[in-house]
DNA sequence: AATACTTGGTGACAATGTCACTGAACCATG
DNA sequence: CATGGTTCAGTGACATTGTCACCAAGTATT
């Protein structure tokens, strides 16, 4: 792994940080380490610190009262937990859980220090301001995909988002219809549609992309 | 009116501010007033300023690629528009617009001057963070409502809402299904269901509760 | 009054969600 | 390896919701 001791650097928003306050960030917080597939955090679970993602992802889903679950957002190696942790400071009742995917490792600031840090340095300010935009505006396209896209196009964007640079993804029917918040049936009959047009190839528990370029053009129609 | 001098006084989140912050909020904003029906911020319109709503309502909803349209929130008097407008500052291409549902007055505050106290106050700080925070997790849950929830629940969840203290609801099927993502004749349908339950009546252009207990009591099945 | 616009109603159909059930593939254990 | 349990995926019937094309009544404009 890279250099720990100067995480900081690694953070596109926070690398504009003047010395003292990059000083505070490293010498006040410590690095931790979460096993693959541990609940980061989650409801009776308020984290103390918060996070800085330095390698991994944490998958944020939620549970709903009528049993279904969806995947809200996913939060990656150079971002940060603010947010959900701020959130789950203000409202400790609410549903939400994020699980390490990965072995996640992340440097954890005390709240204390994450105050005084957005007090004193208007650059993290902006860097936390930021996240939080990023955030709600993500979730505002959440909303509107969730509500008016077509589940074929969705299914076939998250395919490719999913597979990253590869070309499999190793996922079974069951997680994929909890990413879209759809049911399991649908997501076989439409991945079923997939192979018939020779799209995509299935096992169990994985789909190889046979024409990414096909999948993404579907994915892109919404436009 | 009651007294706008002092109109911090009316935000229970900044009642708490020390004298210097309040004073500082006070000197340093101008209230401003908007027509009813105006757009107080949407594509390529970035307020200037940070809003503090002090009468009226906005209703923040989004326009998609598929031309569907859905409310998103509404901004209420005490409340303040500080992540809209910050999401605004920071993705100025996103699609979310503001609308004066009523006359609005609020207390417009220049952002740096947002950005001094939010430097220099941990009880502004706590506002502005809790807003964002109950905002988020106000996503969340409108996430899970249109993801999962029965559009016969939605609709008489948001017909007892609209509706407030009164009986009646002043609106068209049409502006309902922009509340709740769905087509006009969903409402149409479900409305005419209502109706033949006994539970509203219907005039062109507007609804009237005859039985809002049962109405609620379809809301609430949810848990 | 003639016209256009808004509002709401309707039926056919498509897309998606729900339910109950089936069988195949995988896994742990003796 | 045999066995039994579990996970994963397929299927058909049906319910709910969304889409489309069209109509009719009310309202506003001229």
């Amino acid at each position: 792994m890279t250099d720990d001791a100067n995480w900081v650097e690694r953070f596109p928003g926070l690398s504009r940080l003047d010395l003292p306050t990059k000083q505070l960030l490293t010498t006040r917080s410590t690095i931790v380490s979460v096993a693959k597939n541990t609940m980061v955090f989650g409801p009776g679970n308020s984290p103390e610190n918060m996070l800085f993602l330095l390698d991994g992802t944490v998958r944020v889903q939620q549970v709903s009262e009528t049993g279904h679950q969806i995947v809200l957002y996913r939060i990656e190696a150079g971002q940060s937990c603010v947010l959900t942790t701020a959130c789950l400071l203000a409202y400790d009742d609410y549903s939400a859980e994020g699980i390490a995917e990965t072995v996640v490792k992340a440097a954890a600031v005390p709240r204390g220090v994450f105050d005084d840090l957005v007090a004193g340095s208007k650059p993290f300010r902006d860097f936390v301001f930021a996240a939080f935009s990023k955030r709600i505006t993500d979730l505002f396209l959440m909303i509107d995909e969730v509500a008016f896209q077509r589940i074929d196009v969705r299914l076939a964007d998250k395919l490719v988002k999913l597979s990253g640079g590869s070309d499999t993804v190793s996922t079974t029917h069951q997680k994929l219809s909890v990413e879209l918040g759809t049911a399991r049936e649908v997501v076989s009959r439409q991945l079923q549609e997939f192979q018939r047009r020779g799209w995509i190839e299935q096992a169990r528990g994985s789909v190889t992309l046979k024409d990414k370029r096909q999948l993404q053009t579907l994915a892109d129609h919404s436009a």
